[in-house]
DNA sequence: GAAGAACGGTGCCTTTTGTTACATAAAGCG
DNA sequence: CGCTTTATGTAACAAAAGGCACCGTTCTTC
């Protein structure tokens, strides 16, 4: 019934090396595809299993009042801190998670997850080395918050993208990236007709044009 | 040799109820003493041990060409997380740490790292309990530097700082209160006369008294 | 193709934060 | 005690960022 192979699973997750592993992980794990715009995890909810992505993007956030921040985003072949941390831990989930497109997941369940940290060093590695990436993620943007000024902060936030999606264009409303940076949308207009104006960049409605 | 028994280390970290997990703890990690402003880990360096904490406290913060950023401060019964990760995956240490009083720690040898990953659940426990503190305490700093001002921020820190040494007397100059929140002097010095006047604090030199 | 929604541009003003420069005061020390 | 260092106070100004209002443009949708 899966639309998937063990093969699949090899180039999606090649930390899983051995063959008992990647068995233990198709059998164990639950396949779903979830559309678009789907929300996968309220702010409160416990949680029983494990989502690892196999294509798609999933954005995970925590709300403040009446303001988001943006954690992360899980993508093919990672994982979820925040929800790893709320299954080992039996906690509901302080963040919430939404499907950014069509999204093809794999659900482990909880006691698979306590099983396989000790018995399955490649898994404990892959835990700890997303928690490593996620950590230094946040911790760069923390400095760049507190250390750049927020026209730096955009042009690093559109390299970025970028690079990220190896294209030049960023199809991306001022108020979206805005949000992201925790500013208002006034202040990006301000900036990016600035740099439009130098001639950094181009822009059409909705579309970011990098030079 | 060692000042501190078995019975000392189950007070100092409980998660490890095992008797032959603390006998191996006690066994394989080596005791020592590190006087106050001591430079344990250098930025580039690579790790053969994790420092434990028996008492005391150490700073750990990264650089990033003048500036500094303080990630967090390891304490009785914790462990250091860029310490952990940099053993873990034989990475140099992107972080610095220095003794902030007397400090007492226990190092546990890299490959005791691995296998008790593997072989006392607790220990994974543990592990996994800091990353999710850390990760969480470094959120919440970086929301508050996106959405609160300084004088919102500097009241969050003067509180936090009296709840967790229990005393209403703050030791901070504001050159150092200004570096840890990523401002200079001058901002910290008008907020606080300006706190001072509105009778909320008190202040003598090096010293902010809180009401 | 008309109405409404979403998107972006901009002027004007306020608040917040940073910078520079200098003054005063307390602590440390020979 | 006088000298030096460190900590703090403050004025004056500059720069960064935010808030509000209102506009025109471009999509969507019916």
């Amino acid at each position: 019934m899966s639309a998937f192979s063990i093969n699949d699973l090899h180039d999606v997750f090649p930390f899983f090396t051995r063959e008992e592993e990647l068995r233990e992980l198709y059998d164990s794990a639950i396949y779903k595809v979830v559309p678009s715009r789907t929300l996968l995890i309220r702010e409160g909810q416990y949680l029983n299993s494990l989502p690892l992505v196999l294509n798609g993007s999933i954005r995970v956030f925590r709300q403040y009042e009446d303001r988001e921040v943006l954690l992360y985003y899980v993508q093919r072949g990672e994982t979820c801190i925040m929800s790893l941390t709320a299954c080992f831990f039996s906690a509901p989930s302080q963040s919430q998670a939404i499907t950014e497109t069509e999204t093809e997941i794999l659900l482990v369940p909880t006691d698979k997850i306590f099983e396989w940290q000790k018995k399955f060093p490649a898994w404990n590695e892959f835990t700890l080395g997303t928690f490593k990436c996620r950590y230094e993620e946040l911790l760069s943007a923390f400095s760049d918050v507190v250390f750049q000024d927020i026209e730096t902060r955009l042009k690093t936030y559109l390299r970025e993208y970028s690079l990220k999606y190896r294209t030049k264009k960023v199809p991306l409303t001022h108020e979206l990236i805005a949000r992201e940076l925790g500013t208002t949308r006034v202040v990006i207009s301000r900036l990016l007709k600035g740099m439009e104006t130098a001639g950094k960049i181009k822009q059409r409605r909705g579309m970011i044009i990098l030079q």
